[in-house]
DNA sequence: CTAGATACCTGTATGC
DNA sequence: TGCATACAGGTATCTA
């Protein structure tokens, strides 16, 4: 479900919500939530714990404690938080692991909803966040992310563009909603092998991507099924896709039509009129 | 090393 | 209605 824009909207939310605030109760539901650490670990390293902060890099969200660690959440494909007034903390269908806080302002229950169960929290020392950090690829909404290093994370595979893009040790935060968009954006063919554009193709991409994650972050998300935000609300950046899910519609840019193929297991959406 | 396939899990849509 | 199949926003791990 999250890609960037969502991750980085829920992320903002729980800042909103949770930071400053103290955790009080936790209650595991289920306990592949926090594998490999036991429930009972995963009680004792978070209660009584300060949340400072809450901010994403690439797919993850990561919550700063006072004690140096980082609480940090997976989503995969169905994870989902929400914060709600204090109440008891008790179990629900798909929910794995609920929490209780409370600060000067009043308090809260936080909820790891997930259906599918994919989605997962570890709670890691700064030298495990460090080893994590340093796995992952270039922000694409930071000033690091440049066309020379685009093109310098593209020259090294032949695979097709759609897959290089999913890499999260290349371009971290891109899934597969944007990194199609972000091609038909770029009026670049999805199978095309990586290291084969050209620099001004490799100047397109950079713009396309940064355009769609801009604009998908301030339309907070894409709601096409579970995604929600912490408050419960949808995104509004599905209105907004021109290729991903639509094969059969019209292309808006040439009137073609949109066609879907399979691509390392996954689907890839493209216009073939107007995609080189 | 790379790149693709598979596994993980549940819900929903579609077709017979 | 019932049942089988395909597919879904991700990623760790296995295999060639
Ligand atoms: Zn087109």
């Amino acid at each position: 479900m999250p890609e960037l824009p969502e991750a980085e909207t829920i992320a903002r939310g729980l800042q909103a919500a949770i930071a400053g605030r103290r955790i009080r109760r936790v209650r595991v539901h289920r306990q592949e939530a926090v594998e490999p650490m036991s429930p009972a670990a995963f009680r004792c390293a978070l209660t009584g714990r300060r949340v400072e902060s809450v901010a994403r890099r690439a797919k993850w969200i990561a919550a700063i404690l006072d004690d140096g660690t980082r609480w940090v959440t997976q989503l995969r494909m169905t994870g989902r938080f929400t914060w709600s007034p204090p109440s008891a903390l008790r179990a629900a269908p798909h929910l794995s692991v609920s929490l209780l806080l409370y600060g000067p302002q009043g308090g809260g229950v936080l909820r790891f909803y997930d259906v599918r169960r994919f989605g997962r929290m570890w709670i890691l020392d700064p030298a495990a966040w460090s080893e994590l950090d340093a796995r992952l690829g270039v922000e694409p909404l930071s000033k690091d992310f440049t066309r020379r290093a685009l093109a310098g994370l593209l020259d090294g595979s032949g695979a097709p563009l759609r897959n290089v893009l999913l890499d999260q040790e290349r371009v971290a935060g891109l899934g597969n909603i944007y990194a199609n968009e972000a091609c038909y954006l770029a009026r670049l063919d999805p199978r095309r092998p990586a290291n084969s554009l050209d620099e001004s193709e490799v100047a397109r991409l950079h713009r396309a991507i940064r355009t769609v994650l801009r604009s998908a972050v301030e339309r907070r998300g894409t709601s096409l099924s579970d995604y929600r935000d912490v408050l419960g609300g949808a995104g509004r950046f599905q209105a907004d896709l021109k290729v991903y899910g639509r094969s059969g519609a019209v292309c808006p840019r040439c009137g073609g039509v949109v066609a879907r193929t399979v691509l390392a297991g996954r689907s890839a959406f493209f216009c073939p009129g107007c995609q080189r």
